[in-house]
DNA sequence: CTAGAACCTCACATCGATGTCAGAGGCAAG
DNA sequence: CTTGCCTCTGACATCGATGTGAGGTTCTAG
């Protein structure tokens, strides 16, 4: 599969995907000639790399913690299992103050709301 | 309150202080040798804008949601309120997401570590 | 009154992921 | 062989929130 074709089964732009493989987080093989070709392995790959990105972890981050993925048996992915716990907890933390702020919205709608009730109301 | 103590009690920068002021979502009364001046209530203004640029939201799509938080009886907060339940569906499908990619950490994680334990004993 | 701290405006810098363009080479179909 | 599309590298552009610095004014404590 060609960078072309991974870019259009995964959503992700050809630009994104080298740039995905300048940070260490994507590798392909090349042809004699230089282009890259991937595995179908990669589109599920590529997918994850996206969720993370989505969960705001920064590439850097991202490429320390892929091991975890790559190698689960090595060493050196000691040090990456603290680093996803850690970014687990980061984004957990995250998702508790959404739903804080969702709650927010919420609670401002039904003001909001109620308040145009009363409005129509009176207006009745 | 000067702009200062403002930042002081928000952790919010003066530079950024400014900015959400340029940005329209936040107020000043001037002295007149034109510094800034702010009321106990900004302090819970300036933490809830906070919370939407956490929650992703640009300063523009804050702005255009904030009469709502302003004058919630007012004809033009009519179309803030849409936005306002629009902002929210978005927020919340963006939780649903994180949450899913928590739980990939978490299947990850555990699988890492019960490799991790695997290993182990083969030495032990 | 004076020194230092805080404030003003304006403008340029930064960061990270991505867009875009240029110039060159690769590959498949006619 | 040629035409057209895909790919390569490398570089510069973008966006939004914030940092930073210059040059000047204002406030406050001694």
């Amino acid at each position: 599969m060609r960078i072309g074709d991974l870019a259009a089964r995964t959503g992700v732009s050809v630009r994104s995907l080298r740039y995905y493989e300048e940070q260490g987080l994507l590798t392909s093989s090349r042809s004699p000639s230089g282009q890259r070709h991937y595995t179908e392995d990669d589109i599920e790959r590529v997918h994850f790399i996206q969720r993370l990105y989505a969960a705001g972890l920064s590439s850097r981050t991202i490429a320390s913690v892929l091991p975890c993925v790559d190698a689960p048996s090595e060493e050196n992915s000691d040090a990456a299992l603290e680093r996803l716990a850690q970014e687990r907890d980061r984004l957990s933390a995250h998702i508790d103050e959404l739903v804080r702020t969702r709650d927010a919205l919420d609670r401002l709608t039904a003001i909001a709301r109620e308040h145009r009730e009363r409005m129509r109301a009176t207006a009745a």
